[in-house]
DNA sequence: GTCGATCCCTAACAACGTTAGTTTGAGCCT
DNA sequence: AGGCTCAAACTAACGTTGTTAGGGATCGAC
């Protein structure tokens, strides 16, 4: 036993990290192994299979701390921010899972738990897991378009004047809302969306 | 003038449509043209800025039956409709979307819509523009999983059964909400997450 | 009728994912 | 100890991808 399944997924993220999506290929990623690219096809069938792979150790660590019996309130706070920090944690991540559409053990559990938890607060099934599907959509949403804008990095700082012209020049509203478009603090813009999320689903909870 | 820019783009969507994103490639775009592929870099520095092209045209068409004094909420769930609808309206039009990030006169024309709305609803400029992305958010990671799902067809139906029974087995909440994680119905899933975020942006709003 | 701009061509390169077929090497059985 | 097995790697190659270099063709304008 030379290599595993297991060493050659660490080694795609940590490639990933430094080589960003594109430049995630089977022979690079090889040679990280002191390997030769087809070698990598006895581990997985194909590439995809690879990336599938990924994506599922993404989000193992996603909603551990949480038991039975927590609110509702916080299991959807915990997942949602911890779901982010799992896509964040390496560069492309939002886009690698967005890629895939496994539904493996790990994303059936963390489904389970905010299901769960909804279903407790008096919602009823079909209402929690679509109200638990609407948080992951946002977060993924959210952070696809945050790796996106940081990724970009210096482009965006030559585009911003040209963006500001052109929005204070004919749409006035998004004039006063540019900064907030180029705004760079992630943490904060996630938080409101996630809290409106929260206010809603505690709007459509049974009164008592 | 025998090809410009604009029947590129239409060529571009037109194989998208029948080949998907893998099935985009320069060659067999061009041929669809009656040209060779190099050729294509005349009217793109590559690949990348035609698909940043195709996804400027694919907002194009959003928010335009808008007035600037409509309701917030209208203007809420008519842009959130009509992006939704732009995106499925081609095959991974999702996908390309996300893979792009320009901001454009037409995202900022979207953008400006909502900010607007909810700015004269009482919402502080900050505010508005974050709880406006916060939707478009939304929109992006919901299209993206459903044509994610749509595309895979035939291997869902093949995996539904183990995943009822180890949904079954271990995680009892979702079990009960398995039916509802393989629903097709994404048109009622999207409305719900949609009223969801409608009724957090309510709460919000200054008393009155 | 020439000139510049526009549009397209052929030829080729390096890199990609993947397949085919072969060889190595460790662990187990007898 | 010797041979078998099978996991894990190898070399060689195929077809396709995005892209570049450099050279023609077609067009309206003067």
């Amino acid at each position: 036993m030379r290599i595993q399944r297991e060493q050659v997924v660490a080694a795609a993220w940590a490639l990933l990290d430094e080589a960003g999506l594109e430049g995630l290929t089977m022979r690079v990623l090889a040679k990280a192994l002191s390997i030769q690219a087809p070698s990598l096809y006895w581990h997985f069938p194909g590439k995809q299979a690879l990336l599938d792979a990924m994506a599922d150790t993404l989000v193992q660590d996603v909603a551990r701390t949480l038991t039975a019996d927590s609110p509702w309130e916080p299991v959807v706070r915990t997942v949602a921010e911890d779901l982010r920090r799992a896509f964040l944690q390496h560069r492309d991540g939002a886009r690698v899972y967005a890629g895939t559409f496994v539904v493996s053990e790990h994303t059936l559990r963390v489904s389970d738990t905010v299901i769960g938890a909804l279903g407790r607060a008096g919602l009823k099934p079909q209402e929690a897991s679509w109200a638990a599907f609407t948080v992951l959509d946002y977060v993924l949403g959210f952070t696809i378009e945050e790796q996106g804008f940081t990724a970009q990095g210096e482009v965006t700082a030559e585009r911003a004047g040209a963006l500001r012209e052109l929005a204070r020049a004919r749409y006035p509203h998004a004039a006063g809302a540019v900064e907030a478009i180029l705004d760079r603090d992630f943490d904060r813009r996630f938080a409101f969306g996630l809290e409106l999320l929260v206010a809603g689903i505690r709007a459509r909870l049974p009164a008592r």
